[in-house]
DNA sequence: GTGAAGCGGTGACCAGCGTCACCAATTTAA
DNA sequence: TTAAATTGGTGACGCTGGTCACCGCTTCAC
């Protein structure tokens, strides 16, 4: 389906006309519900995608464990794919739309000769770097330092904030996949906080304090 | 000092005529010993190193413990100091020279400018930071899964490959720093992998099989 | 309604590893 | 040559978290 400059505009206020013409001319705009595989595990980038509304979130995972690695957010976009795609190597990752979510994407081939032509998208691609790879350090010190109890808390207030709701409706199961754990262990975690006065666990869902 | 093209002309052959003048005119080299600090945590970032010889580590740490996250070769640049040098952050690693070492020294608000101007360098970091990111990937991996034997085994045959011996003169307690763990633990782990044939410790040094 | 599936809760157990407290051997410094 | 520091080796102990085996409750499908 062909894109009209004004859809993208608003999300891409650093890009400028002629720069949005070409990705209006090539790119295509997906709009999708929640809980949709948008990349799996060991495919091929064709695609990359830029997450114009809604919330993305990637995973990494090994052996039957998985890992919640970060969340694409509005006007971000996914550094893996880009990697993955530029390099013409499978991706290391999968990546779930956590809401509804209207993504921008564009075809690898011409992106790599547009990071070289318009500043603009070259600038997104090594903001987008910097912000993984500090995320991506945090995550190491986090799973270096180990607590699991504190894994769980900061998990729950990101969460909390990503969403801007003091109320999650969660189920132990999830926070437990996300953060590469078992259920029960969760569980053990979450009553232990409640204890703490830092959560209180209500009717199929938690409040963080 | 001042840099002579040819000088660093070998080390750098994507980079034309007229990138390699602006680098001499305003670059630094610095040829170091082994175990110099080259950056200190913390510490805000005027000068972006290229490795042109030798071997660098980089370290992060949390509270008391430390964990090397990846060497910096020949040819091969530091992007956690080149995504804080642009960001204008301070450094969330430090980085030592593990070999005696030659580097070539950027100034950051230069290569910001380079950066948009020369798609060699433009190039150099993307492939710099596709690199590191799958490391540390693999880093997370590592620690995810998490069996203290396996990360002590990759370390060795990765030191030993990186080094091209077989036999590494190595004490338990570098091992235990590089991996954020305790010098007992090391040993132990040691004892059982030559038990299991896969080293050998002989004096002062450990053997790889 | 009835059975099945999903969710949360719990106790028991165990492996991994961080920590402590030593000790012996070797190397280095004074 | 002595003393001091470095290195490696070990046993004991405890905490964390992964696993297993259940159980009761709620929700959903038929």
């Amino acid at each position: 389906m062909p894109i009209s400059i004004e859809e993208i505009k608003p999300f891409l206020p650093s890009f400028n006309e002629e720069l949005l013409e070409v990705i209006a001319a090539s790119g295509v705009i997906k709009d999708l519900p929640a809980g949709m595989e948008i990349l799996k595990e060991g495919q091929y980038v064709k695609m990359i995608p830029i997450v114009l509304e809604g919330l993305v979130k990637v995973f990494t995972s090994i052996e039957d464990k998985e890992l919640l690695l970060y969340y694409i957010g509005s006007t971000q976009s996914c550094i893996m794919s880009f990697s993955a795609g530029l390099t013409n190597s499978p991706s290391r990752i999968y990546a779930i739309t956590e809401e509804p979510s209207l993504l921008l994407l564009l075809p690898t081939d011409k992106l790599n000769v547009w990071v070289k032509q318009y500043p603009a998208i070259n600038e997104l691609f090594y903001q987008q770097y910097n912000l993984r790879y500090t995320e991506m350090l945090d995550m190491i010190n986090s799973l270096l330092f180990g607590r699991m109890d504190q894994r769980v808390y900061n998990y729950l207030s990101e969460k909390s904030k990503i969403k801007e709701e003091r109320i999650l409706n969660i189920r132990h199961k999830q926070i437990a996949t996300e953060l590469g754990t078992a259920r029960e262990v969760v569980t053990r975690i979450l009553k232990k906080l409640e204890q703490e006065g830092k959560i209180r666990q209500i009717e199929g869902g938690i409040e963080i304090i």
